[in-house]
DNA sequence: TTGTCGATTGACCGAATGGTTAGCGGATGT
DNA sequence: ACATCCGCTAACCATTCGGTCAATCGACAA
């Protein structure tokens, strides 16, 4: 029936099976992020991907495994390697990178990242063997960032005001403070210079000339 | 069948539709929010305010409308005056003030706090009309701190490196941060003195000696 | 041709859902 | 005594849910 069924590839042939599969992960993959686990039903996706609900039936064994399914595929694009854009920059320079990664990554995921916030939040069920992963992630940014200003500190780079893992902690909370504020004022655009300026006024002790961060005038 | 059917307050009577009503909304709020909207049904709410299902019905046309007035309910908190402590305080004191605050009160209500935000962030059709009550509640707290700042600075009271706005928005954006540091690692007790010590060292730009801020050591 | 096997489907199932309805008990006013 | 209205319920309804099953279709092997 899809005119796909048959396609070749550089390296290999897909069988009709995985391309319906991938095309209910698809339609799943859009339905539970937009409307959630409960309010998507089966025969929604069945319909959404033009196939038999049987089908699904045959290819996950139950609704939660079609989930947790969606969910790692939803989970790969976070874990591209972020270690390698280190180079030879001095600490300032790869703190500011860091920064501006992580705004650039939640600005461009931002849909995923809401479901995943939102999905984590509900249903702490489900979301267990979420957290664990994003955690992971987590906690593995924050070394980063413990480990780059405890360096910069070394070499007098930035600020002393604090210990490392005091300044990383409170860098991190205002990152997220900035992404949860993007997530729900949608109609800003997340610019991250003027977090990163803020960040450099604070972390590394400059002054910030023009309106960097604020924002949302106040009626 | 209640007890409490045929009670008598202080100035009134409470007559036993409004004792059943409240039981309902009681066990509502209280399925709704650990829940969430489409896992919980009328039949469960009826079982838990031991009341038939019918009566639910005649009290609320709709499980939405059940459903938004367990919402109004789970709102009255919010909206305790902050502007009274005002007092003869000094602005750096005031903002300390506010910051602690804050976070004082996501660490009271976090169950609820947390809820409105999976709320909000899931299901963005309900949350309309409840993120115009919270955002306008955010931006009335913004605007004290602007203020603050503003007032601050014109008094050499706070630093000079930022407009208000910018550093209104920074702080904020950190105690939102701080905020869903606290409902993801729940193990942490959000302890307010170290933020409030974390805000003092960079907008007052004085030294911090001890860890104040950061917490969970990385593996 | 026949047989096997993976992929796919329509029809079906019991359970649970949100919502309705007819009626009951008991206060209250007349 | 009677009618009326409020608070309340058991039983019911149509629909949808997640999930199953027997049957089919096409490709490939013997």
């Amino acid at each position: 029936m899809s005119l796909s069924q048959v396609r070749v590839g550089a390296t290999e042939v897909r069988s009709g099976s995985q391309d319906s599969r991938d095309e209910i992960l698809k339609s799943a993959m859009h339905l539970f992020a937009s409307r959630g686990f409960h309010e998507t039903s089966m025969s929604e996706v069945a319909r959404e991907a033009r196939v038999s609900k049987a089908l699904i039936f045959w290819h996950f064994k139950t609704k939660e495994e079609l989930f947790v399914a969606v969910l790692n595929r939803l989970l790969e694009p976070y874990f591209i390697d972020f270690a390698e854009e280190a180079g030879a920059l001095d600490e300032r320079a790869q703190i500011q990178k860091l920064v501006e990664f992580y705004l650039l990554f939640v600005r461009d995921n931002a849909s995923s990242v809401r479901f995943f916030i939102a999905q984590m939040l509900h249903d702490q069920h489900f979301a267990e063997g979420l957290s664990d992963q994003v955690l992971k992630l987590y906690s593995g940014y924050r070394a980063m960032l413990v480990e780059l200003i405890a360096r910069g500190q070394e070499r007098n780079l930035c600020s002393r005001r604090f210990t490392a893992e005091s300044a990383a902690g409170f860098l991190l909370s205002a990152l997220n403070g900035i992404l949860i504020e993007h997530l729900f004022m949608h109609n800003r655009p997340l610019e991250p210079e003027s977090a990163v300026a803020m960040v450099a006024g604070w972390l590394f002790g400059e002054d910030v000339k023009s309106d960097a961060g604020g924002g949302k005038a106040v009626a």
